[in-house]
DNA sequence: TATGAATGAGAATTCATTCAT
DNA sequence: GATGAATGAATTCTCATTCAT
């Protein structure tokens, strides 16, 4: 009575990976064409060629689904900073990296304005737990990274790690607030509105941050 | 289709804000008791003493109603700001003012955490950009302040206030995901809850990024 | 504390009905502009420079304005019949007439198709019956000169005007259906839609029943 | 989320037409019992036995489901046509055959009176898309069968058709309209409501109609 | 493993009408 | 008479998730 193409059976842990990586894939064009809304389960059953189901057998829930997606963008951005940023770089030159790292990955900015109030809200707690060791993890990384090329002194790399995580996020913030065609905006807003588009506020501020703890006052 | 008790019907303008101010005291209420999903129209309006139909004379939508709830919070916020701090005061007292006022007004937090990606994103153009508005000139009435009390030179004035907001829509980000109750969390992951909560977080930015700017290079 | 120009009262029967007259022709318009379901007594007030109580003062209900609307359009109808439809004229004159006068009164047709299943089904009796009441008459007005100028055999009047107004009705809601745009309409049911516009459908039919009455077989 | 009793899946093709058969006749119930407005998916769902969902998975919305069961009561309505009424009945049988049938089908008046102005209004493109294809193709086969039992002239096949379909549509109005309790009714219009019920004005109508055209004036 | 039928919670909002001023 | 603040009923439909086959 099963209609449709069974795919086959997934058995081994690489092609249950596989078949994860493709969901994942899916998940990313959906969005792009539709938005993060326009993304349902079941739609993405289908554009994956798979049974509802089945989708479950891979994924625990859509919230862990976006979580997914958002450490994978977070895995591509901190190993972008680990490959773009080296030793001697000035703080303008971090600074632009991170704001081009953040901007050109696919998905990371969106994302991470809605990692806290929108997907981490609905979660349940194992994948939550899960994603945030993940998460943990690959930050400890990029900090570590950061330290190092920033060379700044051992009590002051966390604080410098966490001042410009914490202004990402209110940039990617800051910035899906901004997404809006400028058409249809009332005039007297217009300005406002793309005054916070993400590279526009993120950078001097990370600037300044980085600035402030690379010539430290003598 | 009338029945019921007419409350005392709020004819003048005056009346009419009060009417208003009761509402919005009541969803604060509710948000402390239920969370912010517990609100619902229909209860607010019970809670309120007042008909449904009613609520949406004030109110032209829920989302609208958090909306003027954060608009009040943000006002209170700037007004404490302009009222504690003033010229003269250190990178560190004015870090330790805004930490203070942003986790001692009430709802200011929680809501400004949800405000983009939950609130915005669900707003009507109309109310959306009569708040935006708002927003804006309490912005700039807190921006000019924090310009006056930080001597700071006419052309880093922007990047500052830019850098503190988007340090304060993380830090709120950060704050909203670190409130857990850490029992039941696991071993490994509890200090990292913990570790984002709004305090230990923002000052220390904040205070990096006044102390840049506050003392400058010679 | 009354906001907005207050009216001036009126007193005499004759303002009276002058108001009632103002509020139709509102209605009126904001039918052509907005629809049926455009139509909501808030904005009708507005439109006619009244509060709403006031509305209330001249119309019992919505549905009773509608009803009162229709009786004009009727009232139009009938009257252009008796101005244009002669003795001697052919039954496919008649026909003609009909069609002409239905379709250029204006709401005569729209305001017909939604006569019993939309507005009749939603009123009160008191004016449904009042309606009602002006409307036999109507009919009856209009059944007469019909018999007039067909010459028909008395006991063939009624069953003659019973199949018009009958037809009338049926075309009325044919009509209705097939108001659409056919752009958009499949290539396959294109046709369909155009073939029941009112004229099409109603004016061959008309006539087919004049005729039989008209030309009774030797 | 899922609690409750299951009931047995539907997984066949005519399993699935099973359930949905039971879900219109659940319809056809309510309807006797609570009249048109007293129709609530919600309460369908109950009496059917099934989740609110799952009714969704039969039905799009519920002005299909009208459709549907209008469509059924059509089909019902020309098969009968089709066996009762044969070559060689004069016009008086016919529109006996047609009168009683439209009759004493169940719904088959009812809905016929508010398929345009308050069904069809309603409904999404996609379904009156549908619901229009199958009741062309039913109009077509019945005006088929009539053509061929008249033994009417090619030319007049289609006016005929449309002529006793229209008068059907506008006798469904009337019957609808007088359809009261004639207890509550003022004495001077309790005769007119009575003399609008659809046998009193269809048959005559449809047999002038038909005498009409099949004893064409010589 | 895969499938897809079944589940059901859940709340916002409109607008005709009334009646206190 | 005129006003407009207050009323409140009433119901649809979506979609993440489960679990019988």
């Amino acid at each position: 009575m099963t209609v449709g193409q069974n795919i086959k059976r997934a058995i081994s842990e690489d092609q249950k990976a596989e078949r994860q990586a493709m969901i994942l894939s899916a998940a990313r064009d959906m969005i792009d064409e539709a938005g993060f809304d326009g993304v349902t389960m079941s739609a993405l059953a289908k554009r994956a060629g798979l049974a509802k189901g089945t989708l479950y057998l891979y994924v625990r829930s859509k919230e862990e689904l976006f979580l997914l997606l958002f450490i994978e963008a977070m895995r591509t951005v901190v190993a972008r900073f680990k490959g773009d940023v080296a030793l001697g770089y000035s703080a303008a030159q971090i600074a632009r990296c991170m704001t081009d790292h953040a901007q050109t990955t696919p998905l990371f900015l969106p994302m991470y304005a809605r990692l806290v109030a929108v997907i981490e809200s609905n979660v349940a707690d194992e994948p939550l737990f899960a994603a945030k060791r993940q998460l943990l993890a690959l930050s400890a990384e990029w900090a570590e990274h950061l330290a190092h090329v920033t060379r700044v002194s051992p009590d002051m790399a966390e604080p410098l790690a966490t001042a410009l995580m914490m202004s990402l996020q209110g940039a990617a913030q800051f910035d899906l607030s901004s997404q809006r065609d400028p058409t249809g905006l009332p005039e007297d807003i217009r300005e406002a509105f793309s005054r916070y588009a993400f590279a526009r506020s993120f950078e001097p501020s990370a600037r300044l941050i980085l600035e402030a703890v690379m010539t430290p006052p003598k």
